[in-house]
DNA sequence: CGCACCGGGTTCTGCCATCTGC
DNA sequence: GCAGATGGCAGAACCCGGTGCG
């Protein structure tokens, strides 16, 4: 059976106070950081006995590196205090999920804390059931465990305390389908589930209140775009959507086209103020107006620097934004370039004729 | 072909606070 | 009182291209 309880209990005996002298030796050698990994977890430290070599045998026969074992040890010693049987279950529960061990691997050296942190492979299993169930296919939890892996050392009750709270948002406004609703909300924001659900509820009140939607509206929001921001730090989107509307305000915009905008492109309270303004600010010193940006407010998703780029080059080919509109702006480099050499030579031909 | 619409990829971890069980 | 387990927080965008329509 793969799931056992936790992981075998390793003896703890701290023959007075003093530390490990072949844990120390051992963790030298490997080329951890002793010192970050002590002031990170001491308790570690003061065990008897402790399994640094079976973890990093394991580790390597996954094909991890020596350095990413030191790295991986370094930011979460108590990784060593897992056993060989612990590792092997683990592993092959994250193997449900990933095609190879190299993938593994990777996201260990990204976050280790995430695989290390809890020795329960029953909630791990548990929790896999769990999403499963929910209707998240295969490629859903794939993403899912790529993106956010702290969501499956969460506690199955935590996690099943967000779902049911999403339930219970889409009931209350009046959704007929409730699973389908946390399913499109979790695949649109993967970051939902290491999130408190206070922090979610707050941010829905947030935009229910400064939006003034309706039921209806809000619960066809939240499944598209909008779910993308509700992970946000509360502080964080109301200091965006302040800062945001009294820009638009200070260029003249009406309330309605500020809502406009973040209904059509929510990820705009994503921005951070700074940024914003001077995106915002470049786009109209390049001669685009705020109504186009309105309309078309993906040229945002582009970074200033980008933008700013394109509009030089756009002006060297005498590019009219008011005739021929912003599109051009809003599409990948590839296509951009296409579009900017297929207006000049069309220029150009114009030129020829006239 | 030009365009609108849409969704996906990237990386979002590392620290502190609190509880729990021994 | 200790260490382990778990919860929660702050931080802060950009880019690409498939598909399908007219």
């Amino acid at each position: 059976m793969l799931c056992t309880g936790p992981t075998k209990t390793i003896e703890l005996k701290p023959p007075g106070n003093t530390e490990n002298e072949s844990l120390l030796e051992n963790l030298n050698l490997m080329g951890v950081d002793v010192k970050k990994a002590r002031q990170r977890q001491p308790g570690v430290f003061r065990k008897a006995f402790t399994n640094e070599q079976g973890l990093a045998q394991f580790l390597q026969g996954k094909g991890a590196s020596r350095r990413v074992i030191a790295s991986i040890v370094s930011r979460y010693p108590r990784a060593i205090t897992r056993s060989i049987e612990h590792l092997e279950q683990r592993w092959d529960l994250w193997r449900n999920i990933f095609m190879t061990d190299a993938e593994i691997v990777t996201i260990l050296d990204r976050s280790p804390e995430s695989f290390f942190r809890s020795s329960d492979n029953g909630n791990l299993e548990k929790n896999i059931d769990f999403l499963t169930s929910m209707g998240l296919n295969t490629k859903d939890l794939h993403r899912l465990l790529t993106t956010a892996p702290r969501t499956f050392s969460n506690s199955l009750e935590l996690n099943r305390q967000m779902v049911e709270f999403l339930e219970d948002i889409c009931a209350e406004l009046g959704g007929t389908n409730p699973e389908q609703f946390v399913k499109a909300v979790i695949t649109r924001n993967l970051y939902i589930l290491i999130r408190s659900t206070k922090r979610v509820k707050t941010n829905i009140d947030i935009l229910r209140s400064s939006l003034k939607l309706s039921d209806a509206e809000l619960l066809a929001l939240l499944q598209g775009p909008v779910a993308e921001i509700l992970d946000l730090s509360n502080e964080y989107l109301k200091n965006n959507f302040n800062s945001l509307q009294k820009k638009m305000v200070s260029l003249g915009c009406r309330r309605a086209h500020i809502k406009n905008l973040i209904i059509s492109y929510p990820m705009v309270l994503y921005i951070g103020p700074s940024t914003l303004s001077l995106k915002l600010d470049c786009l109209l010193k390049g001669g685009i107006t705020m109504k186009q940006i309105v309309e078309k407010p993906k040229v945002l998703d582009y970074s200033t620097e980008n933008i700013t780029g394109r509009l030089e080059e756009l002006k060297r080919v005498g590019y009219d934004f008011q005739k021929n509109g912003i599109n051009i702006l809003d599409s990948s480099r590839k296509r951009h370039v296409e579009r900017r050499n297929h207006h000049s030579l069309l220029v150009w031909h114009g030129r020829r004729l006239t």
